[in-house]
RNA sequence: GCCACCAUAGCUCAGCUGGUAGAGCAGUCGAUUCGUAAUCGACAGGUCGUCGGGUCGUAGCCGACUGGUGGCUCCA
C-alpha cells in the first residue's frame, strides 16, 4: 500500500496564507509608517511574523489598528502578483529600503538567503506585489488577499527582534500573528493557548505548592517547597539506581574552588560570561562552580589509574550556578542555581563507544519511564569560525570526536540530526531536545564529549603497553537538571504525576469526625508501609475534602465513614474519578505499593 | 543583556477619565457532623513592588530601580 507522505509545512496552503498575510500586515503597518524600514516577515509554526525598522515603538492600540487594516485589506480582493526580476532593478524598487537591499547582494552573491543562511545556488529574485505593496520575495503566496479569511487571523504580540538574530545588530519590532484557513481553527488554537495556560509549570508549581521564588532571595534562586523536594528526591533515588546498576561511583565536591582550578580546567577562557563574578577571600580569588567536571577531574587524577582500572564513572548531584542574563531566565526550565544529575566517565578511546551509547541507552529507559514521545537527538558540533574563541583550539580533535560520535550513533542505530555551532566549548555532544505538552522546546538531557579538559588536567591511565594514555571524559546528565525535569514533568503530566512521584500519596478523608481516630490510624499504617499520606480531619464537609484532594491532584483518596470503620474497611476514590468501595486497607496497601515500587504510569 | 508590556491582601482578581482601597478563596474563631469536586456566620488581613518627581490632593500621571511576562540573543 502506498505511504501517504505528509504534504511538508512549505508546500502547504496554510504556509501560504500565513506568508500572505505577513506581507498584508506589512502594507498595513507601511501605510501608518511611510518613511518605515521593513526586512523580513516569513510563516513560523502556527502563525506568521514581520521585523521592521519604525521611526517610533509600536503601541498595543497600533496593533489594532493595523489589524483592523488588514481585514480592509483582506477583503479588498487584491491579486499577489509574482515578478522575476534582476538585482539591479531590484535594487531600484527598493532603493529606500536598506535592509532589503542587503538581502539583494546576499541574493545576487549567490552567498546567502534571508536568514543570512549560505545558499547551493544562485537563486532567482522575486517581488510579489499586491495592492500598493510590493515585498522582496521567493514566495509562494496564496492567488489574492481574498484567500486570507478577514476572520481567521489576528496579530498576537509585539517584541523585539535583532536583525538577522545577531545582537550586535540593531533591534527591530517585530509583530507576531497567527493565521489559519477558518475561524473555526483560529478559534481552536486560541483555545489550545488557554489550556496551554493551565499548565504551565510555573501556575502549577505554585498551586501543587512545589516551589517558590523570591524577590528577596534573587532571581533565577528557585526555593524548593516540600512538594518539589519529595520530587527531587524521588529523581534522585531513581537516577541513583540506575547508576548503580550501571557501575557509577558517587562522589561530592565544593561549590566553591580557587580560581586557579577553572584557568586550568579553561573555563575562565570559554565559560567566564556564564559564571558569576569571583569573591576574593585572604587575597585569593574564588569563583561558585558552574560545572562539576574540574574537580571531579581532581578525582580522577588523584591517583594513578591504569586500563583496568577504565573506565572510571564518578556522578554526583552537585549545586551548579550560572549568571544566566536576567532576560533568559524562564521558570524552572532556565535557572541560576541548578542541581545537576551528573557524572564524568572516564575511558579509553575503545571504550568511548560503549560507554557512550550506553548513556543513550540510559536516556531511552527514561523515556519510556515518563512516556516522552517526542524527542530529537541533536548532535552538536563546533563551528570554524568560533575556534579559539567559543571552542578549543585544535580542529583536528574536533572532527576526530565529532566523527567518532557519528560513528557510535550510527553504529546504534540511533537516528540523530546534525548541528554545528551548537557543541561545548571542549567538544560535541548529543543533545536531546523534547517538548512540553504545551509545545515548548528544550534540551533536557545532554551527553556530551570532553578530549581537551583531561589533557589540562594532565590526567592519564597506563596502558597495556605500560605507556601513559590520556582518558577520554563523556560528560552526561540523563536527568537533565532537576529544576528543567521537575518544570517539564510539571507540564508534561499536567500535575497529575503518577503515583510514585507524586507528593503526596494518598489523603485519608473521614466523613465525620467520629471517624478521626481511625482515619489517623490508617494514615499512621499507610506511613509505615512507606507510602506518603496524610489525614485530613477537618470539620469541612466530605465533598469540601474530596475537592480540596482533587485541586491538589492527590492520586489515592480514602473515604472513610461509619460502614467503613465498622467493617474494619475503607473506600477508595482514585484521582480519575472512579471509585471502589469496602476494600480492606491490606489490599489498597498492596496495590499502592505496587505501583509505587514498578513506578508504574497508571493509577 | 536588548525591545515591549505588567506589578493592588498569602492566592486569584475588581477599583471609570487622580478626590487617601474592595470581592472570592486561603487564615483565625464559632456553629455544623454531613457519603465521593466548595456548609454557614463572624473576625482579621494591604504605608497599592521600591525610590524620586509632578499635583491642593493620586493605587491610577512622569522617571529610575527591582521583579515578572512575551519575544530576540543564549542555554541544562
Amino acid at each position: 500500500m502506498a505511504q501517504q507522505v505528509q504534504e511538508r509545512y512549505e508546500d502547504s496552503k496554510l504556509y501560504k496564507i500565513r506568508h500572505s498575510a505577513a506581507h498584508v500586515m506589512a502594507q498595513a503597518v507601511m501605510e501608518m509608517f511611510p518613511d518605515g524600514k521593513v526586512t523580513i516577515g516569513p510563516p513560523v509554526d502556527n502563525g506568521f511574523y514581520y521585523d521592521f525598522d519604525l521611526p517610533r515603538n509600536l503601541t498595543p492600540e497600533d496593533l489594532e489598528q493595523i489589524e483592523k487594516r488588514m481585514r480592509q485589506i483582506v477583503q479588498s480582493k487584491h491579486e499577489f502578483v509574482r515578478k522575476v526580476v534582476s538585482a539591479d532593478e531590484a535594487r531600484e524598487i527598493f532603493k529606500d529600503q536598506p535592509y532589503k537591499l542587503e538581502l539583494i547582494d546576499g541574493l545576487e552573491k549567490g552567498g546567502l538567503d534571508e536568514y543570512g543562511n549560505p545558499l547551493n545556488e544562485k537563486p532567482e529574485i522575486s517581488i510579489y506585489q499586491q495592492d500598493t505593496f510590493t515585498d522582496l520575495c521567493r514566495g509562494p503566496h496564496v492567488e489574492s488577499t481574498k484567500d486570507i479569511k478577514q476572520d481567521a487571523f489576528k496579530l498576537m504580540t509585539i517584541a523585539g527582534a535583532y536583525w538577522r538574530g545577531d545582537e550586535k545588530n540593531k533591534m527591530l519590532q517585530r509583530i507576531y500573528g497567527t493565521a489559519w484557513e477558518s475561524k473555526d481553527q483560529l478559534k481552536e488554537y486560541l483555545n489550545q493557548l488557554e489550556e496551554a495556560k493551565k499548565r504551565d509549570h510555573r501556575k502549577l508549581g505554585k498551586e501543587l505548592e512545589i516551589f517558590i521564588f523570591d524577590d528577596e532571595v534573587g532571581p533565577g534562586l528557585p526555593l524548593w517547597l516540600p512538594n518539589g523536594g519529595i520530587l527531587i528526591e524521588e529523581l534522585e533515588k531513581l537516577a541513583k539506581e540506575m547508576e548503580d546498576k550501571a557501575g557509577y561511583d558517587r562522589v561530592k565536591t565544593p561549590i566553591l574552588t580557587k580560581e586557579d582550578l577553572f584557568l586550568r580546567s579553561g573555563h575562565l577562557p570559554y565559560y567566564a560570561e556564564s559564571m558569576y563574578a569571583p569573591m576574593e577571600i585572604e587575597g585569593v580569588k574564588y569563583y561558585v562552580k558552574p560545572m562539576n567536571c574540574p574537580m571531579h577531574h581532581k578525582i580522577f587524577g588523584s591517583k594513578g589509574r591504569s586500563y583496568r582500572d577504565l573506565p572510571v564513572r564518578l556522578a554526583e548531584y552537585g549545586t551548579c550556578y550560572r549568571y544566566e542574563k536576567s532576560g533568559e531566565l524562564f521558570g524552572l526550565m532556565r535557572v541560576r542555581s541548578m542541581q545537576m544529575n551528573d557524572a564524568h566517565i572516564y575511558c579509553s578511546e575503545e571504550q568511548f563507544e560503549q560507554e557512550f551509547m550506553g548513556v543513550v541507552a540510559l536516556y531511552r529507559k527514561y523515556f519510556e519511564l515518563f512516556g516522552i514521545e517526542k524527542y530529537v537527538m541533536r548532535l552538536s558540533l563546533h563551528s570554524k569560525q568560533g575556534l579559539g574563541k567559543k571552542y578549543v583550539d585544535n580542529e583536528r580533535l574536533w572532527l576526530k570526536t565529532e566523527e567518532m560520535v557519528r560513528r557510535a550513533m550510527d553504529n546504534g542505530g540511533v537516528p540523530y540530526v546534525e548541528r554545528e555551532d551548537e557543541a561545548a566549548f571542549y567538544g560535541p555532544k548529543i543533545d536531546v531536545q523534547v517538548w512540553s505538552a504545551i509545545g515548548r522546546e528544550f534540551s533536557l538531557m545532554t551527553n556530551q564529549v570532553d578530549f581537551a579538559v583531561p589533557e589540562r588536567f594532565d590526567l592519564k591511565f597506563t596502558n597495556k603497553e605500560g605507556a601513559d594514555e590520556i582518558p577520554l571524559c563523556i560528560h552526561r546528565a540523563p536527568l537533565s537538571t532537576h529544576e528543567r525535569m521537575v518544570g517539564f514533568l510539571l507540564e508534561h503530566y499536567a500535575g497529575n504525576f503518577p503515583v510514585w512521584l507524586s507528593p503526596e500519596q494518598v489523603r485519608v478523608i473521614s466523613i465525620t469526625d467520629a471517624q478521626n481516630e481511625y482515619v489517623e490510624n490508617i494514615a499512621k499504617q499507610l506511613r509505615e508501609s512507606g507510602i506518603r499520606a496524610h489525614a485530613d480531619l477537618s470539620s469541612q464537609r466530605m465533598n469540601a475534602k474530596i475537592r480540596q484532594a482533587q485541586l491538589m491532584k492527590v492520586p489515592y483518596m480514602i473515604v472513610v465513614g461509619d460502614n467503613e470503620m465498622q467493617a474494619g474497611q475503607v473506600s477508595l476514590r482514585v484521582r480519575d474519578g472512579s471509585q471502589q468501595n469496602n476494600i480492606p486497607l491490606a489490599e489498597f496497601i498492596a496495590r499502592a505499593k505496587d505501583k509505587i515500587s514498578r513506578r508504574a504510569s497508571e493509577l
